[in-house]
RNA sequence: GGUGGAAUGGCCGAGAGGCGAGGCAAGGGACUGCAAAUCCCUCUACACGGGUUCAAAUCCCGUUUCCACCUCCA
């Protein structure tokens, strides 16, 4: 089976085939930077983070495009509450979502394009759609005329009478209808501002994404993606701009759930606390990777404490083979091995994660009872099974012997490995002490490391040490 | 009011007409000097009421509850 995904637009799961055969192009809505990212944020980026690797495993080539929205009526808010300029406000907190998209692994995309930067193209578009008709310009603003395209409220499934006024109504006087929405505002004394040819002003909100996806994508180009919210009246728009103009835009239109926690949708205006770096002081950054990407995509995410923990558990014990059956066979290649089937089924399968991971269980039960036995004969299906456990964890971007896990874990090196000397030598005189019947010595030595968060495990091939914290 | 989702065992969480994913927890067993780690086994569910069918968690009708979007949100 080749790969499927549900497309929001046609509600349905279908083929997923590129323009151009072996190549993808994708447009991710990223974020507003308005104030610091929390886990909901981060899950559009991993999920579209392991489509993105998905589609590289298949094969494909892939150009990922996530903007940066760094210009908007939020921004300009908190740049008066945080009494500082607006631009400083924008980079701020794009770096703080940068730091967090790499905490959790997510690869970089191809390019990130800021909305500032791209002024230009959404004058151009601008002109395209004043020019066919489908915007107008009113004392510095330009809006879109909804009534001019028939085709609008298609994604969304809402009908164009019962959709309400868009949000911008207080410039309700200046429309022509009330679900008209602004392309640019005209600037107000001390705001920021570009010229165009209808006045200095700014970018409205969805203007920017339909230029800069067709800046790098092209008019028509193959997978749109963000969050569930985004479907209305932010993609709408977007494709009521882009098609108006005659634009085939975004081929296909994928839209991943929330993270919500008890029941309540976790959106800033909740201001809650689950903002990405705090939740990293109680989590490593590949467990809460984990938690995200082992659901699917389009089900919610009931955020709390316990299933976090619980899913880190889970994944501890994949980690554990991976490190053990690693320092047993030694480095493996995850790619001299076949992609596991079961696993490319459930992800070509609109990135079935529950049933890829449950592959991914199944092979490290395999593993596990391999390296119970220790026999040198089954030496080659261990590093089989080594090698594909790694391949399915490196889709889902938590190969914790890959980077970005595998530099940060031998941060400690040398720490470690000064460690490992001594602890080395109390294992030692441990397995002295067990032969020698003294069972109370070995106890105490097996305390004595336990105090110091050292937990043994007893293998066939002789006792091993891990740190407790990432055993427990 | 409009649109779209969801209700699964102690818990998390898939599946989508027949053979009851996977994980966690719990109990039993193996291994161990004892543990830990690991493996094996056990517990076995589909909100409610009707219907279709040889067969329904899965399809149809109705009911209840919950959620999201229609306003800024990933």
């Amino acid at each position: 089976m080749a790969l499927h995904l549900y497309d929001t637009a046609r509600r349905g799961t279908r083929a997923f085939v590129p323009l151009i055969p072996g190549e993808v192009s994708m447009y991710v809505c990223g974020a507003t930077v308005q104030g610091l990212p929390h886990v909901g944020h981060l899950r559009a980026g991993v999920v579209f983070d392991v489509l993105s690797r998905w589609l590289l495993e298949s094969g494909f080539k892939v150009t990922l495009v996530r903007n940066v929205t760094d210009i908007d009526d939020k921004i300009l808010a908190r740049a008066m509450e945080e009494g500082r300029p607006w631009w400083a406000v924008a980079a701020h907190y794009e770096r703080a979502f940068s730091a967090a998209y790499d905490a959790l692994g997510v690869l970089p995309p191809t390019i990130e394009p800021r909305a500032t930067g791209h002024v230009t193209q959404m004058v151009e578009l601008m002109q395209r759609l004043i020019d066919a008709g489908h915007a107008y310009a009113v004392d510095g603003d330009v809006y879109f005329d909804v009534r001019s395209f028939s085709e609008y409220g298609a994604l969304s499934g809402q009908r164009p009478d019962s959709i309400e006024p868009a949000a911008d109504s207080d410039f309700a006087s200046r429309k022509r209808d009330p679900r008209d929405f602004a392309l640019w505002k005209g600037s107000k004394p001390g705001e920021p501002a570009w010229p165009t040819p209808w006045g200095a002003g700014r970018p409205g909100w969805h203007l920017e994404c339909s230029a800069m996806a067709t800046n790098y994508l092209g008019a028509t180009f193959d997978i749109h993606g963000g969050g569930l919210d985004l479907q209305f009246p932010h993609h709408e728009n977007e494709i009521a701009q882009s098609h108006a103009v005659g634009d085939g835009f975004a081929q296909y239109w994928l839209h991943n759930a929330w993270v919500t926690q008890a029941g309540e949708k976790m959106s800033k205006s909740l201001g809650n606390t689950m903002v990405v770096q705090e939740v990293l002081k109680r989590i490593r950054g590949i467990e809460l990777r984990w938690y995200l990407v082992s659901a699917h995509y389009r089900s919610n995410i009931e955020f709390s404490d316990e299933a976090l923990q619980e899913s880190g558990a889970a994944f501890r014990r994949i980690e554990n083979f991976v490190v053990r059956a690693t320092e047993r066979m030694g480095d493996v290649d995850p790619h001299a091995t076949p992609m596991c089937a079961d696993f490319a089924l459930a992800m070509d399968d609109d990135l079935g994660a529950p049933a890829a991971v449950a592959a991914i269980h199944e092979l490290v039960t395999e593993g596990n009872t391999l390296l119970a036995q220790g026999s040198a004969a089954n030496a080659a299906t261990l590093r089989g099974v080594l090698a594909s456990v790694r391949r399915c964890l490196g889709v889902l971007g938590v190969d914790p012997l890959a980077e970005p896990w595998a530099t940060r874990h031998s941060g400690g090196d040398d720490y470690r490995e000064a460690v490992d000397v001594l602890v080395q030598s109390e294992l030692h005189e441990r397995q002295e002490a067990r032969s020698a019947k003294d069972f109370a010595r070995a106890d105490a030595i097996r305390n004595k490391l336990a105090h110091a968060g050292i937990a043994i495990e007893d293998t066939a091939e002789g006792p091993r040490w891990v740190l407790a914290r990432e055993a427990e």
